[in-house]
DNA sequence: AATTAAGTACCGACCAGTTGGTATGTTGTC
DNA sequence: GACAACATACCAACTGGTCGGTACTTAATT
């Protein structure tokens, strides 16, 4: 004990506090308009710490990514639609998961790296390369349970378990866009709607 | 005749310079990122110009929207798929339509709105509200081909034609992300042929 | 045990360039 | 000669980024 402040791995208290503004400023108002200033304000840090811990702009960009990706990596590996045993249960729980969690503000349960793509990804191309690991690296794991639905089933349809799994994901990043645009979350949740209806089809259930 | 440019409507050759300069330039690099500057120096025109027809950057984003809106309604509008009788074809038609014009280069197929919401929901309220009317406007087209079809079929099923419309914006708007993150066309093509299959299982067609 | 050296984390004044926006023209047309 | 359609010069505020300095910890040297 004695040491609540860690001795060696971490402690960049200034580091992680400008993460977590650059998540909140940068899902609110994109990464553009999002300055530094407004992130060390946020983050109650001064310009110095910024560029100590980021040698750019751009770098704090692929690490709130990168962080993103941990973050929800761990978010959704804890989540509750792993118990099942059956595959297609657990592709259809992450669904209704997904569906459950879009509560409150837009700006809270929309994507960062989705946010931060569209703007980037023709003139930041570390950014959007980080921004694409986060979004194939969440698709790689639905994709695995859906092809373990499918061998389970013993289906071998034209379309391939990673197209459905990226497919999902453009589902829900449309969603967002829409529930962005329209102000609120209900067309998103209609749209997962639509999406678990199609591959409750595809796999003849219910 | 003799009047090849318009007498009182229109005319303004810089205003139409800088929404198309807008069109581009959005697309491209996003509504925070493209300066009035930058839309001065690609439409050929002064500042002057740009604040005698647009009396702030937000309106000329407004502006942009609802060119979009205008455009794209006329482009839609004669576009092929109008020409069958039935509407569920018609509605497939405007698939196929969306995935045939998945050409070029990623900058030249996405939607100007989708890109502009994402940055502007929060921030600037005239231009979320551009680009949401532009989208549902959209939506409602085809919302009414869906219920045409519905009707014909005589299915009353637990979904609206409204939603589905929706849903369908989602994909593509979700699609064009993931094809910036993935710098390719493919995926969000994939992602339409998902859709197409989607529908015609709810209608039980081939 | 005291001193030194080095490294990390952070501060805040400062910089040149850019930002959206304005004020004052000029020019051509009805 | 009034008015729309531009052009030019200019502005304060802000932009991302630099730089010299400080406080503190750790390791090596004395």
């Amino acid at each position: 004990m004695s040491n609540t402040t860690r001795s060696k791995p971490n402690k960049p208290d200034a580091r992680a506090k400008l993460l977590d503004a650059a998540f909140s400023l940068i899902r609110a108002k994109g990464y553009c308009a999002t300055s530094v200033d407004d992130l060390c304000r946020e983050a109650g840090v001064t310009k110095g710490a910024f560029f100590h811990h980021f040698k750019s702009k751009e770098e704090l960009g692929v690490a709130a990514a990168n962080h993103w990706s941990e973050m929800t990596g761990i978010f959704f590996a804890t989540a509750p639609y792993h118990d099942h045993q059956d595959p297609l249960e657990r592709v259809l729980g992450y669904l209704d998961f997904r569906r459950a969690i879009l509560q409150g503000e837009v700006r809270e349960f929309t994507c960062l790296v989705g946010t931060m793509v569209q703007e980037t990804y023709d003139t930041a191309p570390a950014i959007r390369a980080a921004c694409e690991a986060s979004i194939s690296g969440h698709a790689a794991k639905i994709e695995a349970d859906i092809a373990e639905a499918l061998a389970r089933a013993g289906m071998k349809p034209d379309w391939s378990a990673k197209s459905l799994a990226l497919h999902s994901q453009a589902v829900l990043q449309g969603a967002f866009i829409l529930a962005k645009a329209n102000g609120g979350a209900e067309i998103a949740g209609e749209s997962i709607d639509h999406l678990k209806r199609y591959i409750c089809l595809l796999f003849n259930r219910s």
